[in-house]
DNA sequence: GTCTATATCGGGATAGAC
DNA sequence: GTCTATCCCGATATAGAC
């Protein structure tokens, strides 16, 4: 009867975190109190806070479960034969995933740019999220073929994850119909971010190479 | 004896501002309340609602002296030849500046992601405080007789400001011993953005430069 | 208009009974 | 695992002294 039991609690886990959600998208984050989440999962607040240390906890557990489901949905589109349609199909999905909680996703970031807080997408609670984004730039690069200097190699799919926490971050404050804005600006963008790394091989331009090399070993130091 | 009462008022502001600034850094902005604020600036709590309406209206008025007291250190270093020079000053100003404050701003910006927040840099109650920075990019391009191909120079302000923004960002995470990583990165990238600038002149690059600025407009739009 | 003191509300978090 | 009751504290409203 242990399995019976542990489904179970899984079961009430993922009703107060789907009570969350629903409430966070509604409402907002900041808005949505403890209290409320438990009565919309219809169970007491200590219950809540058993499965759940903190109301942050519950946006931790959404990013892992966004990670986990992201996965599938990521490897069915790593098959294009251009890089540039990569880009465009993991990034898509992404906006697509996220797309019903775009506007709480915005309150979310407010931490991201607190150092402090470990909501933040560059905070050691979300790196295994991070590592499997980089995983997947990674494989987009060595799948299509895409020829990189080997100074460049290592650092190419951080920038890539950066490239896409910009496009995320403008996408949030899009308040375009449908956030088509964000879509132009993933085309036009996606094509000349390919174009630079491909230009970034030409032997004429190494030393423009070592440049921007150099801004982003600072960086990343 | 009108005017001895607008002192003292001011005065009284000023020290519940000074008291908050102080715990904030000493803190932590979320982890200071307006008891605490009170407390310190030896007034009671109700006081400090009579002056500032919320915890994020003490933040504004910082916001507001800050514009104030860097428009003359700005001015004073708008004497540069190089259109490099300039901006490393100028952002090198606001670095000296904030540097105190460095670690809180973090937690202020951490509202600055998020659209809805009346403290994000891109809202309407801090437009002032952009409009002054786009002007003086402005006039670093001009004093500096920099060379700029008609179609951008509406953009370019904006485009250095956004460049000046995120190096903030980098800067309030950068946990080197004082920030000498977001120096190296400042220096390096400035070099390479009057660079970027002065290429976009080249007829040849003209191609290139109608990309780039289809990512601006749709940036801008 | 400036200021103090007090009361109230609501939210995060916890303890302990079952 | 679950619920009830409670704690603690921050934010805010208000009454009224000066």
């Amino acid at each position: 009867m242990k399995a019976a039991r542990a489904a179970k609690s899984a079961e009430t886990r993922e009703k107060i975190l789907e009570a969350a959600l629903e409430l966070f998208r509604e409402r907002g984050f900041a808005e949505t109190s403890m209290r409320e989440v438990a009565a919309q999962a219809k169970v007491a607040t200590g219950l809540a806070y058993y499965y759940f240390s903190s109301k942050d906890a519950i946006v931790l557990a959404f990013y892992q479960r966004a990670k986990d489901d992201l996965k599938p949905l990521i490897d069915e589109v790593q098959t294009g034969k251009k890089l540039e349609t990569r880009l465009l199909d993991i990034i898509r999905v992404k906006f697509r995933y996220f797309a019903p909680n775009r506007k709480f996703l915005g309150a979310l970031m407010a931490h991201a740019a607190d150092p402090g807080n470990s909501l933040s997408p560059f905070a050691g609670e979300s790196r295994d999220v991070r590592e499997q984004d980089l995983a997947q730039f990674a494989r987009a690069l060595t799948e299509t073929g895409t020829p990189v200097p080997d100074d460049m190699a290592a650092h190419l799919p951080k920038v890539l994850w950066m490239y896409q926490m910009g496009l995320i971050l403008f996408w949030m404050y899009d308040r375009s119909e449908g956030q088509q804005r964000t879509a132009r600006l993933l085309e036009a963008s996606a094509r000349m971010v390919v174009a630079l790394i491909k230009l970034s091989s030409l032997p004429l331009l190494r030393p423009a190479r070592k440049t921007v090399l150099e801004l982003v070993e600072i960086v990343e130091s």
